[in-house]
Order: C-alpha cells, then sequence, then structure tokens
DNA sequence: TTATTATATTAGAATATTCTAATATAATTA
DNA sequence: TAATTATATTAGAATATTCTAATATAATAA
C-alpha cells in the first residue's frame, strides 16, 4: 500500500495489530453500522424511542405524533422492521408496531445509555 | 391534523403523552442522531474503534490499516472532528487524532455496550 | 358487493453522502 | 530557498436517502 507512512516513528507492528483487529472484526462492524444508520434518522430514532416508552403504537398514531406523513411513516417503519428493530402485529385493520426485544436484548439497555430524559 | 385514527381504540391521552414526550426531546433526539450519524458509516466507525483500542494514530496510518485513501480519510476524520467526537495534535509533520473523551464522556462504554470483541 | 379505513408500495424529485482526482497548505529538511 | 512529506481542501461524479403524490392492498362494515 502506497499509503504507508515513511516516518519511522510510524510503529508498525501496531498497525500490524489493528490491521488484524479490522480483518477479525470486519463484519460485525458493518453490521452494527447498519444498525446505527437505522437509528441516525431522526424520524425512526423517535419511532423506536416511543415504542420504548408506549410499548407499541399504530401507524396512524405514529404518524400524527411526529407529524409525518402516512406514506414516510410506513417506509421508515418497513426499514426498522427490515433492519430486525421492530416487527408488527394486526388487530383488525390496524397494525401495531413494538420492538423486536427477542432479536434486540441490548437495544433498550443502550438507549438509555445515550439518553437521559427529563421526567 | 388530518393524520388522526378515527378509530375509538386510538388512546387520546397516550398520543398526547407521547406528543409530550417528542416536544420535550426533541432537540437531545435530534442531536444524538447526529452522533449517531457519525457512527453509522463504516469507515468513521472502524476509526473511532480503532481509536478506542490504539488511542490515537496519524492519518497515514489510518489510511492504510483501513485501506482507505488519503482524502477520504481526512474527510471522515474532518467530520468525527467537526461532530466533537475526535480530537487532533500535531507533532512536526504528523497529525495524530484521538476520542475527545471529555467531551463523549459515554462514548466509550457506549461501544463496549455495542461490541463484544472476540479477543 | 361496495364503501370505508388503515396501511403498504411505487416512482420520481429533491437532497445528502461518499469517493476520486487534483490541488493547496504547512512543517521539515537539504 | 527549494524539495519533501503529511495532511487538508475542493469540485464534481456516483450513489444513497428521504419525501411527496399517487395508487394498491387488505380488513371491515354497510
Amino acid at each position: 500500500m502506497s499509503e504507508e507512512c515513511y516516518r519511522e516513528s510510524s510503529n508498525i507492528s501496531e498497525v500490524e495489530k489493528a490491521k488484524s483487529f479490522i480483518s477479525d472484526n470486519h463484519l460485525e462492524i458493518e453490521k452494527e453500522s447498519e444498525k446505527l444508520a437505522l437509528l441516525s434518522n431522526s424520524v425512526r430514532l423517535k419511532i423506536v424511542l416511543l415504542l420504548k416508552n408506549f410499548n407499541k403504537l399504530c401507524v396512524c398514531d405514529i404518524g400524527e405524533i411526529l407529524e409525518v406523513n402516512q406514506s414516510s411513516i410506513s417506509q421508515h417503519l418497513r426499514k426498522l422492521k427490515d433492519g430486525g428493530i421492530l416487527n408488527k402485529s394486526r388487530e383488525g385493520l390496524t397494525i401495531y408496531y413494538f420492538i423486536d426485544e427477542v432479536n434486540n436484548p441490548d437495544l433498550i439497555g443502550l438507549l438509555e445509555k445515550i439518553f437521559l430524559f427529563k421526567e
């Protein structure tokens, strides 16, 4: 790689260790960055925080709470479901979304680490 | 809002509580979603994880470790610095980046909650 | 069956992100 | 001073994301 530093102070063995660390954990890091991307949109983050606080909510109520139109909410919910963060259940016409806690055993704790909401 | 559900089962007071929750915490949620966005790019996430494990690294070494070219690495580092996650120091020609732990007291713990790397 | 309600999907416009290539800056050394 | 090395910046292409508007689907009720 022509990127290499010519400085002798560049610690070669540390760089090699770092390369191993990255190649050993590449897949896990990619996977987690995709989960973080799901939470990095503020509409989606709000949806997840709402579902953490209110257990389950229907598409329509989520749209009203966040003042975001139905199509947009549906598309965000789909991403969160496809990403394994949410699941859904039907009751008649209404579809309720909720956090898939089985698939995300650490998500609630993570959110509590990130957010210290005022009561 | 015309988004409101016509179902009587839509729990109005719960929706109102949810609206308050969102408006009370809107700013904090936006801010955190921006930090998550910084970590949601896998190159940037790898940079932060590298700096967590190796304390400080120069631009050139980071580029070599990640096999990403210098310009791209510089631009990612700039985003992380502008976002308050990293800081840098100069030693001669070399610029070292490191995690700004003062500004991010919970970041290390957060990363440890997300990642359980094999040793 | 038809109408209504809730949700999902689609296409495409608007916008944002990321990378590449070229160039600029800044410290060091000859 | 000029050359070298490390890093930063910029413009623009390629790509990805998000929103809007229109339409589709699916369950229910009349």
